[in-house]
DNA sequence: ACAACATTTGGCGATTTTGCCAAATGATCA
DNA sequence: TGATCATTTGGCAAAATCGCCAAATGTTGT
C-alpha cells in the first residue's frame, strides 16, 4: 500500500527492505563484521557480545533469514558464515556518509 | 550494552545502524532509487507514494537526519538529493542476496 | 539413561517505529 | 491582507522490534 501503481514493484522494494533491516541494528552489524573475518560459532560470537545468549540466537536467526548469512551445524555447534562478500561494501559506503556528516558539521562551526 | 569490553567500538556499530536503519523501509528504499536518478522536490515524490504527504514526509526527515540525502528549498518548494552515490553499491548487493536466496530454494526443490 | 553443554524457541513487557489526521509554518500571488 | 499551495510538526493509536527469562531441543561423554 506504499507505491503508487505498480504491485511487483511494492514486492520488490519490501524484500530489498528485509535484507536492509537485517543489518539494522548495532549488535548484527557487528556479527556481521565478525563473520567477514571469518566462520565463527554461536559461542564465540556470544563471547564477544555482551547480551542474553538467546537474544544473539535470534540475531543471528534474523540475519539467516534475510539470506544475509547461512549456518552448519558441526557436532553440538553451529557455525555461521556469510553467504554474500559484498555486504562488506556497505561498511564502506556508510563509513563514507559518517565522514561527510562529520565534515558538514565542521564547516557549519568555521 | 551490547558489544563486550569497548565503549568507542559500541558507539561506532550505533552509528552504522543509524543510517542503515534509515534506509530499512520499503518506502525510503524507493525514495533514495528515485533520487539516485536526480534531484525530486517532495510533491514529485509524493505523487510517486500512495501514502499521506504528512508520512512521505517524515520518511524524508529519517534520510536527511541519517545524512543519506540533502534538502534545498527553491521557492515554496523543498527539492532533494543524494549525498552520497555510493547508496547505490547497497542495491546491488541486496540483489545479490535475493539472487542467491532464490537459487538456493530452486536447489532445494530439485 | 543421565548429566552437561550448545543453541533455539516461546512468551511477555518495554521501547521504537509507522502512518494518519489536524494544525502550524512558509512562500506566492491576487 | 487574505487565499492558496507546499511542506513540516504534534499527537496518538496500531504494529513491529528488542531483550530477558524460562523451557525445549539436540549433542556429547559417562
Amino acid at each position: 500500500m506504499t507505491i503508487k501503481m505498480d504491485q511487483k514493484k511494492q514486492k520488490l522494494f519490501e524484500a530489498r527492505a528485509k535484507i536492509i533491516k537485517a543489518m539494522a541494528h548495532p549488535t548484527r552489524l557487528f556479527i556481521v563484521d565478525e563473520l567477514s573475518k571469518g566462520e565463527k560459532c554461536v559461542c564465540e560470537i556470544t563471547g564477544m557480545i555482551d547480551a542474553d545468549i538467546s537474544t544473539v540466537s535470534k540475531h543471528l536467526s534474523v540475519l539467516k533469514a534475510s539470506g544475509i548469512i547461512q549456518d552448519e551445524k558441526r557436532g553440538s555447534q553451529v557455525y555461521y558464515k556469510l553467504k554474500c562478500s559484498c555486504i562488506l561494501g556497505f561498511f564502506n559506503c556508510v563509513e563514507n556518509v559518517i565522514k561527510t556528516t562529520a565534515n558538514d558539521h565542521k564547516k557549519l562551526i568555521r
